[in-house]
DNA sequence: CCTCCGCCGGAAAACCTTTTCCTCAGAAAA
DNA sequence: TTTTCTGAGGAAAAGGTTTTCCGGCGGAGG
């Protein structure tokens, strides 16, 4: 029904739609140069009244808009900036992308994006073509290998990379604290009693877990026990990862994000556990759902919407000095949002006060 | 500190950049002419297999990349399609846009993304200024007037629209079929037992409404009364809604859509009201949260992403005799997907719900 | 009154790729 | 051997816009 056949034909054929005016026509609709024509829209040069009020007219006549590929062409610059996301449909980086989008629009830029469905290998492609298009890439890409970025931001003009640093703060990125956050999830849990968490991870080249781990091992210590529980970053990946997680025992469960914690709780639902009365679980980012579940999700708020308009504010900035001094490396420091996902232990007899049993 | 001066300069300096090699610089490198470059990389004609050789060589070595504007400048075309969503962050739209962009991406097209954020007039100027970029426009703008899409469709070449008619279908266009999906909604609840109904309406313009009241005056009767309060189309306005909706006592909740239904349940657990023990809650397009909610949501089923892929199928196809017989109305038929949510009215055998005497 | 300066507007180049047109060489047919 | 045909590759134009370079005109100063 949705034959290739009619497919194939717009690639190729793309001369049936009626021709569009040109600049040519409006200069000779208004009986005057092409020159003229430019300086009158682009204000290069001032125009005499008369010419430029026949000009306006001829314009508005003719429906005259400007072709942007003769403009990209000449000017070397599209004013355009591409996005490359994992997964549109995760609102994490719906998010983001909208940040990025309404940024760039405040500036008259067009906003390009590449939904790489999570195939690891296709954002480096995706970054790589759409930096063709694009006058920059912002690249939200946790899991691509150091080395294959560090090739990335050589080949791709102005590159910005969201949650994730490269080439030792080399490349233009904007990250949010992750150790601060976990940190203070784990003094949440502390505070309420738990002593033997499960931490549901993300997926295993995550950039942002070695930040993580940090904080969780700097947290570890003989009255506050953390299991690792391999997981991933999709709301399916919680749900499979929650029977593992009560396996363990734990009191308290930390997922990777908000959007693992759904599938966690959906699962414990199923399971007849219930949160935070057998186990207490925590988020990771604060999206818009968090506060809308039952029950409510203690997290860590990362204002997602900044992290691409700063993104786009870097790549902005990126013109400066040809690019000279580019590595700059903007941090956002997440907010503990403590909400009804999480309560004492139950298993403890008293919900001893934050003593440090050394 | 995010000074507007440096994106300034950005915007007119693009000339910092080192500059990228052209098809003439390959030309040299492998001693034959832009022709024979242009021909070995479009494969539009056949090369001798030394020059082939040549040619492929100096391309990998100098890393050329063909320039797109002007490529899209001579070809008229820019392999892009252009998409307006009223709100990226909504995941109805997140996922019709995942839809348009992996379609895209097969035909190796670029997807340019404009968020109108909700912003009413925002959408006309939105997609003129894509229609610029791209070579076509998918339209998801579910509250323009008639008049104006009517004005829009003579003005964009090939635009499509989403979960709206325009013209009297001579705009091609994917819709969902809205009022099976309330019918058989209604259907459902009335073989519950639900003879009290209240409906949570959409934006007051929203396209689907027709088809919607459609449907409902279709099923109303004397025993089955549908009453109409007023809410919007975000979880926002459904929890400003609920208390509304809750004053009509009703044994039932119909709302605009499932992003509705997630703010009605939220509400409801606020007021110690029980889905679907007191009431019950239907939604509208089964977004993956629905299934993970608690309760699970009873629902009709929209394939999101085909929605945005059948929408891309048509701009492939109004390529076809010049957009000749342009209008074409693909509808898809949602599908009753029932959950935890509904449930035979409590009122049935029990005096009343303790729903407040508002 | 003459000359010089400044300003406005037009002509043309430049941006990069594709494609048409043409040439030239080699092969096949007579 | 000569003529014709085929096929490969080069030269050049086209596509729409911006910008540089100039020419011409008017005004001001000498």
């Amino acid at each position: 029904m949705w034959s290739n056949a009619a497919m194939d034909r717009v690639r190729t054929d793309a001369g049936a739609r009626p021709p569009r005016a040109t600049i040519i026509d409006v200069a000779r609709e208004a009986a005057v140069s092409p020159a003229t024509v430019s300086r009158v829209l682009t204000g290069t040069k001032p125009v005499s009244a008369d010419l430029e009020q026949r000009v306006r007219a001829a314009v508005n006549r003719l429906g005259y808009r400007p072709n942007p590929a003769a403009q990209g062409l000449l000017r070397g610059a599209t004013h355009a900036v591409g996005v490359v996301v994992p997964d549109v449909g995760n609102p994490y980086f719906a998010e983001v992308l909208k940040g990025v989008t309404n940024a760039a629009e405040e500036s008259d830029f067009r906003t390009l994006v590449a939904d790489t469905g999570e195939k690891g290998g296709a954002e480096h492609d995706a970054a790589l073509e759409l930096s063709r298009w694009a006058d920059g890439v912002v690249l939200c890409s946790p899991r691509m290998p150091q080395r294959e970025l560090a090739k990335l931001a050589q080949a791709v003009p102005h590159l910005v990379c969201v949650n994730r640093v490269g080439r030792g703060g080399q490349v233009p990125a904007v990250v949010v604290d992750f150790e601060a956050g976990m940190a203070a999830i784990c003094r949440h849990l502390r505070e309420l009693g738990h002593r033997r968490i499960a931490y549901l991870r993300g997926p295993a080249r995550a950039w942002s877990e070695r930040a993580r781990q940090r904080a969780l091992r700097a947290a570890s210590g003989p009255d506050f026990e953390v299991l690792q529980v391999p997981c991933g970053s999709s709301s399916a990946d919680g749900r499979r990862a929650a029977d593992a997680a009560l396996a363990t025992r734990a009191t308290a469960v930390m997922a990777f994000s908000d959007y693992v914690a759904l599938g966690v709780l959906a699962r414990f639902d199923e399971l007849g556990v219930s949160v935070p009365g057998d186990v207490s679980l925590t988020g990771f980012d604060d999206i818009a759902l968090s506060e809308l579940l039952r029950p409510r999700l203690t997290t860590v708020k990362v204002s997602k919407q900044d992290l691409g308009r700063r993104a786009w504010e870097l790549f902005a900035a990126s013109g400066d000095v040809g690019g000279g001094e580019s590595g700059r490396v903007v941090t956002a420091i997440p907010e503990l949002i403590t909400r009804d996902s999480t309560a004492p232990p139950a298993t403890a007899t008293t919900p001893l006060p934050k003593t440090a049993k050394a």
